[in-house]
DNA sequence: ATTATATTGTCATTGAATGACAAAAGTCAA
DNA sequence: TTGACTTTTGTCATTCAATGACAATATAAT
């Protein structure tokens, strides 16, 4: 039961490796599931089963069985507005979110199939679909906070809102018809063609 | 127990009259109780007991808890969505927007006390907030949808579906805007100004 | 090896949601 | 009004999500 090594003094130990396979093998399983069978008609006793834990280490692991769900997209959203709090104090506003939002959409480019299976799932329900959309739209307020914290002439706060919401929406929609679609161009090029604010 | 009279013939009766009754008495004692002790805090039995009635005939009026809060804001949608129905086949698709976005936000404007209750209630977890945009956005395929059938030079379904978002999203962030502020102006001027696309 | 700490399983509990069925209330016609 | 018919309601039972408590086990550090 060693594999790569080292628990080391001040390094990784076997504790956290195993975390994230057990992580994984849940998001894995119930993502399998849910496909074959529906997110509802999937218990999480069933799920546990299936990775051969307690229902109740589930549970230690996800909030809820919705958190299988919307847990990645929440990930690459705290990705983008790491990003955000990086700005240049003289960036135009515009600028900035032009940067954010490609570099989101490069995020997610890079997830195309979970994503996906995802997406699939969720829209089975308009509960999933809200849990959904709402990971990405959380994040608006605190992208409005960072934004304001660091750009320069501090922009207007309504005016900001409103902006962070617009790129926020043609981020979404984008997703949608790039995932709605087998074959098609890669995500920021086409989220490109619709940042024209 | 009459009070005024009626169960005519072909009209209303006595049993759709209490179900509306009951309705609303299931509804003023929640939002009272969500706001007094929370939401999560607050058990449908709770809400049962307030109205004298079993938990299971509240189910009989309300799918779920959630949906105490978020029926209302559906209702207006969908009223929003009959009107978008009636536009003109040669109505230009821009004014035809404008239109069904004003109305929806004078709908909103009569129903401010309600819609600032469940505002504040659903702003007390990211779950409830997500169910609150979702009430708002899920519209959109229909809207869309509406809107296609009707307008005469049929839009690029792609850039309609673009266009109902961001739509919608000025209409969000507009109501957010004017929830917030206590003494603001009426939603549908502010909305106007935001209506540039 | 021996502590200390973190993880897991078992058990019990609460609350949401739903099906089945009998009791009660409302509707309609004569 | 009475009496048949339909709808609404309450009771009961059940499933499942979620969480707290605590003992058993696994990992980490010395």
């Amino acid at each position: 039961m060693n594999d790569t090594i080292a628990p080391k003094a001040g390094r990784e130990g076997l504790r956290e490796r195993k975390k994230r396979l057990a992580e994984q093998a849940i998001t894995d399983a119930a993502l399998r599931l849910f496909a074959e069978k529906g997110y509802y008609e999937t218990s999480i006793q069933e799920i546990a089963d299936a990775v051969m834990m307690s229902s109740r280490t589930f549970f230690r692991y996800f909030d809820s069985k919705e958190d299988i769900l919307s847990g990645a997209i929440r990930a690459v959203q705290r990705e983008g507005l790491r990003l955000a709090a990086e700005c240049e104090s003289n960036e135009p506003l515009k600028i900035a979110l032009r940067r954010v939002f490609l570099h989101l959409a490069e995020l997610y480019q890079q997830q195309r199939d979970g994503l996906l299976a995802r997406y699939r799932i969720a829209k089975q329900s308009s509960a999933l679909a809200s849990l959904f959309l709402y990971a990405m739209l959380e994040t608006e307020p605190e992208l409005c906070a960072a934004l304001a914290a660091r750009l320069e002439p501090e922009p207007d706060r309504s005016e900001l809102r409103f902006l962070v919401a617009l790129h926020m929406t043609a981020l979404r929609v984008t997703i949608e018809e790039w995932l709605e679609n087998e074959e098609s161009p890669p995500l920021s090029s086409l989220l490109e063609q619709r940042l024209i604010f």
